[in-house]
DNA sequence: ATGATAAATGTAATCGATTACATCAATGAT
DNA sequence: ATCATTGATGTAATCGATTACATTTATCAT
């Protein structure tokens, strides 16, 4: 009965209706008569007949799909809001196409080419390094208003976004660890041009003004969120005259590598420093010491990025735009062993 | 110039030939005179055309997309393997869907479904614990013959894979605690229905077996990769009348869990305890004390499962079958700090 | 010079679903 | 009883690229 490669025109012979009919008992059930449709879904199930979509897309010019731009897969603090992303648009019968922004570096290819060849009907961005020049190329071709960010973002783009309460989780850490009683706190940064390292710098820089606490030059030190990163202000520290107590690094990954170094130059964690982190991804609790963080709603951030850019692509169609204004989600102190009083 | 939505009509009548000669220029350019291609290139260049996927997928039922089937997105395990992957099919003009085995699991979608959507070309499969049922719709639809393993594989699906040589590390890493001087040595497994947690473990009896060391059934600890089960894991271990004095864990997470804990617990890793782990990570490295562990080849799995799959998909257009002997990538022991003499 | 062959290009059918518009029947208002 | 209106369904054009087949032109052997 059910037969390889069953086309609409199958279907329609087999319930006794045209293709018009079939079409519509797909996606308008209500303008059919019940027993139409019944007949129609019981054609469709007899012939296995599954819409093609290649012949859809054609058609209606909407691909079906969304692509999400990670900026590192091999970060695991982003496959949560990924699993958020995927379940929102499970329920839209949209897939999610997922790329690392490092392999469209190297291959060259533009961003852009994945609307303008029907591959997708909206994009979330995670990577706030997306250039001006591919900014410009979204605007001409008039997909701009199909783009959301999350997690990170670009100033000034004026595009939808969903962000952590970045500041807010800043002053957390600093404000922990000034009730533990430290007074010299440094920060490891992250990479100088993201709006994450400003925004969390920023945060921290305020609150330990707020606080009076002491400032020094060399207790901000530049990374990048990776654990090598942490590993090479771990020996910037090591090697200070005046070192802190503490340290709030800009990411979890970063004070993975820091701990590790300044454990292997002799400093114990947390009784000579203590570390927070910032995004408390899975491996934090398990670390030795465990780490003190940050925790990021990385589900939420998900879901609500989807949200956003459906809405978006919704909005789209009445030729309007979406507001710009971001949607925070809050973050949370999660206190751990790599964070104590300090010990003089 | 540059207009809108150019069509290939639209570059047939700027270079003032056929769509046909468009089309060729473009997929045969041999085909045609150098200067007639010239000139159509010239054209498609000014009008800024794009092929539509859509309508070429419609006509030549190739969708120009492979899926690739990652069991846990959370685990930076797979980020090399996916670049692997990726950088691969980049050179081919072909896009890589990822999806997480888990939000199908949920979604209740058929894999198959995305062959039948026209969707994909081929599938790359990360995940050993496909059902038979899912294995038995990909033959009933003829495209079983589209789909290579990569790090786990299914037995006796007959189905081309590409794998790292898993006996050999657990050998390697089970005679590189007993040159350390270990004899008691445990090993915390994968789940159970896992091919990798089978091969791992059996490589480690037979070389235990071999060098002739003791074996207690409660040292072979069931774990299922994960951080948790390596924390659960050191739980038993903590209670156990004779101890092992050196364990080697089915996986870096498994590592990491179990040292935390075994830290916990009052244990010194190395000095009272070795631990060994397997995949090495980017955070092994880093983790305190770094650890010890049996190196996948994780770039050249995913370039090789490219290769695999190409190979398939060509293979399949002459009506004939890949061989499913097994590609094997070899493992290397890397030494850290996890592992060390045992002391008493 | 002629016919055969090859090379280059064009014509038009085709992939499969959607949807504007047309048609027909049924309902209700007057 | 007639016309307008609504509701249900059908007809056929359309989305854009590919490619089998047809045609034209050039080349070469005899």
């Amino acid at each position: 009965m059910v037969q390889k490669n069953a086309r609409i025109l199958d279907v329609a012979r087999a319930a006794g209706v045209s293709t018009a009919t079939v079409s519509r008992a797909l996606s308008n059930p209500d303008l059919l008569t019940e027993a139409t449709r019944e007949s129609v879904l019981a054609a469709i199930r007899s012939t296995g007949y599954r819409v093609n979509k290649a012949a859809r897309t054609l058609r209606t010019r909407q691909a079906g799909a969304v692509l999400v731009l990670v900026p590192n897969l091999g970060n695991p603090f982003f496959s949560k809001i990924l699993a958020g992303i995927s379940e929102r648009f499970g329920d839209e019968d949209t897939s999610v196409l997922i790329a690392d922004t490092k392999d469209h570096a190297t291959t060259g290819k533009y961003l852009v080419d994945y609307f303008l060849d029907s591959q997708i009907d909206g994009l979330i961005c995670l990577d706030g390094a997306l250039s001006e020049n591919e900014l410009q190329q979204f605007r001409e071709n008039g997909v701009a208003d199909k783009i959301v960010f999350a997690c990170e973002w670009v100033h000034n783009a004026q595009l939808p976004s969903v962000r952590s309460d970045n500041i807010q989780g800043a002053r957390l850490a600093v404000r922990h660890l000034y009730e533990l009683g430290h007074t010299k706190i440094a920060h490891v940064t992250g990479p100088s041009d993201n709006v994450l390292t400003h925004a969390r710098r920023e945060g921290m820089l305020e609150e330990r003004g707020r606080l009076g606490l002491p400032s020094r030059d060399e207790w901000i030190i530049r990374g990048d969120f990776s654990l090598e990163s942490g590993r090479i202000a771990a020996t910037k520290i090591l090697g200070m005259q005046h070192r802190p107590t503490a340290v709030f690094c800009a990411s979890d990954q970063v004070a993975f590598g820091l701990m590790s170094t300044l454990t292997a130059g002799g400093l114990r964690v947390p009784e000579d420093i203590s570390v927070v982190g910032f995004d408390d991804i899975e491996l934090s609790d398990f670390y030795v010491p465990s780490l003190t963080t940050i925790r990021q709603d990385r589900h939420a951030l998900g879901t609500k990025a989807a949200a956003l850019l459906l809405e978006c692509i919704d909005l789209n169609k009445s030729a309007k735009t979406a507001t710009d204004t971001p949607v925070f989600v809050d973050v949370e102190l999660v206190v751990r062993q790599s964070s104590a009083p300090p010990t003089s």
